[in-house]
RNA sequence: CGGGAUGUGGCUCAGCUGGCUAGAGCGCUGCGUUCGGGACGCAGAAGUCGGAGGUUCGAAUCCUCUCAUCCCGACCA
């Protein structure tokens, strides 16, 4: 391609709305054109990205046996209610009607769809097991779309969903896409790493890894053990908390205090002038409706809704309303604590009371509080539980070291879902013994679209993007530094013509520009093998390979330059797949 | 949906204690000089000052409402 020829608008500087750099260089390099909040134009440039990506994860899930296929985006309501989403996912899903007022949406993922087709066309064992995708557009009604492509309203996914007979051959096919997903992103130049992971509203609490590129712009948060190598998301990372950081005083018995319009931590730890720590926060939750719970956790930590969630094994879970709060407690919100609670609801504390003595906590009476507070000895401790929040610092479950905090964007999610929407939408078939039975589902996503941010977010430098070669919009460009130059150009042509044939996806900047104009602009948009091109060169009948990476150079003759250009386009590939 | 910020040529921004034909840099068009890391000169085109209402002799500037975008939070595969 020539520059000339096809459109890339670039930008010297980056529009003001961009904060993240993956945002800011995919504006300036041309690869992306806001339309909306959350909405995007794949310019040229971005589009031939995802091309390469997408490219990318046909090449490897094939080799892996799954076949592709495509779904409609527009989905009747009627097939969500079947499966129960409708509920649980109404508030993300675009709602349309059409002139008959029949209800749609566009779809935000596929397992309907998927398993309704597989109930109608797969009858036999002989059949099984299959592994379907798509890569398509997909749509959710984000609260907040951000960081560019990172979050949008409207995103290329590439969702792959397989059947099996039994949990043990689900069980196989969902290891075999945890490879692929390695392989995938390993392919696209991305240090991926695979973290447990809730399963929210896509499965039923079974098995589930994320696939995280560590970056400050994630929107999840990773809990890491550098020595024993456990990672999980935050939302479900076990951790054991860290001891009080004081010695405990004495054994007083607990005593009321008067604490006047003292409700939140910080009024009532002002008050007593203690630190947080010292605290017993006493949250009142309703669980799956019809039972009330106590949960105690110690004030420097936060309560985990999902792994409390999974500890009562319920479905639903909210915080008690004041009203409900002021029935159980007896007094008003803010100064509910553990003490005779027990009489009221269940008590759950967290691990972090373990250490803890001498502790301040709500008195169940408005406007005072306990101190001198003994976990066990004021008030039974029954049911211990990990219901905390990880935080930085606290130790690891299986080593004992200290655990790590980090951010990172989700590119990719296999979950396990067992027989969840097979049962729902009845995908069963007959199986050897002449008896029916449920499949058994696995269902992986990769944010495609996604992966563009993620990939700039961890290839870039000061001068823009550093496309690893195999998603590179372009492999190589050439920069003839003066292109009216007759030499020059005729042998800028040469070069070019030849590499295209090799297959060689190649780039010449044509322009009528100065040099330093066209070398800016490769380096901004990313382009990994750089040939350069100018009088000086010929005079020495050499031109100049460049890797834009680390910006190492080889003066090569003019007649092994082809040669050189794709050994090293060989090498990067290379690289990327070993 | 709560908190914060910002809206002035395509992009970045100045002007904002009210005062004449609204400015700069980059980009764009033309001409000339240049040409190995975002050149220079001259000439030009381009702005409902986000929108509506109000205060005023007079509003980009003050007030009210509204819309849009971004950031934090809530929520989320």
């Amino acid at each position: 391609m020539r520059w000339s020829q096809t459109f890339i608008p670039t930008l010297k500087e980056a529009p003001k709305d961009a904060e993240a750099v993956s945002h800011q260089l995919m504006l300036r390099g041309g690869f992306i054109q806001p339309l909306s909040s959350g909405l995007y134009i794949y310019l040229p440039l971005g589009n031939k990205v995802l091309d390469k990506v997408s490219r990318v994860i046909r090449e490897v899930l094939g080799e892996y046996g799954a076949i592709e296929l495509s779904m409609p985006a527009l989905q009747p309501k009627s097939i969500w209610e079947r499966s129960g989403r409708w509920e649980t996912m109404q508030d993300i899903m675009m709602k349309i009607r059409d002139r008959e007022e029949k209800e749609f949406i566009l779809g935000p993922t596929h397992e309907e769809i998927i398993t309704d087709l597989v109930a109608r066309r797969v009858f036999s064992y002989r059949q099984l097991p299959l592994n379907f995708y798509q890569i398509q557009t997909k749509f959710r009604d984000e609260l907040r779309p951000r960081f560019g492509l990172v979050r949008a309203k409207e995103f290329i996914m590439k969702d792959g969903y397989s059947f099996d007979l039994s949990p043990a051959g689900a069980e196989i096919s969902y290891q075999k896409m945890y490879e692929a997903y390695f392989k995938i992103f390993h392919r696209c130049g991305m240090p991926v790493e695979a973290v447990q992971a809730d399963t929210g509203a896509m499965g039923d609490g079974g098995k589930s890894h994320e696939f995280i590129v560590l970056t400050p712009i994630g929107e999840d948060m990773v809990v890491k053990c550098f020595s024993c190598g456990y990672s999980a998301n935050l939302e479900l990372a076990e951790r054991k908390p860290k001891g009080v950081p004081e010695k405990q005083e004495g054994d007083k018995s607990h005593e009321l205090v008067h604490t006047p319009n003292a409700r939140t931590i910080e009024e009532v730890s002002a008050f007593f002038n203690a630190q947080v720590w010292k605290f017993i926060k006493t949250l009142i939750y309703i669980a799956d409706e019809n039972e009330k719970l106590a949960v105690l956790i110690r004030g420097d930590y936060e309560v985990n809704e999902i792994k409390l969630k999974r500890y009562l094994k319920c479905q639903q879970l909210r915080m008690a309303t004041p009203g409900e709060i002021e029935k159980a407690t007896g007094a008003s919100v803010g100064f509910a604590g553990p003490v005779q609670l027990n009489r009221a609801c269940r008590l759950i504390a967290d691990l972090s009371l373990s250490t803890l003595s001498q502790a301040i906590t709500g008195a169940n009476k408005t406007d005072h509080h306990y101190q001198h507070v003994n976990p066990g000895r004021d008030f039974e401790m029954n049911e211990m539980a990990d219901i905390g929040t990880a935080m930085e610092g606290d130790a690891c479950v299986r080593c004992g070291s200290a655990l790590n905090l980090k951010r990172g964007i989700e590119v990719g999610h296999v979950f396990f879902l067992g027989e969840k929407y097979t049962r729902k939408l009845d995908a069963k078939v007959v199986m050897q013994d002449g008896n029916e039975s449920h499949l058994v589902m696995g269902c992986y996503g990769i944010g495609v679209s996604r992966m563009l941010s993620a990939i700039v977010e961890s290839n870039h430098d000061g001068q823009g993007i550093i496309w690893p070669v195999s998603v590179s919009p372009f492999e190589v460009i050439i920069t003839p530094v003066d292109f009216s130059d007759e030499r020059t150009r005729v042998e800028s042509l040469r070069i070019y013509e030849a590499l295209k044939i090799q297959n060689v996806d190649i780039l010449l900047d044509d322009r009528d520009e100065r040099p330093g104009f066209k070398f800016k602009d490769a380096d901004l948009i990313g382009i990994p093998i750089k040939v350069i091109i100018g009088k000086k060169g010929l005079d020495k009948n050499i031109v100049e390979i460049l890797l834009r990476k680390d910006g190492t150079k080889t003066e090569v003759p003019l007649d092994k330059a082809v040669q050189t250009i794709l050994e090293t386009k060989r090498l990067c590939l290379e690289k990327l797949n070993g």
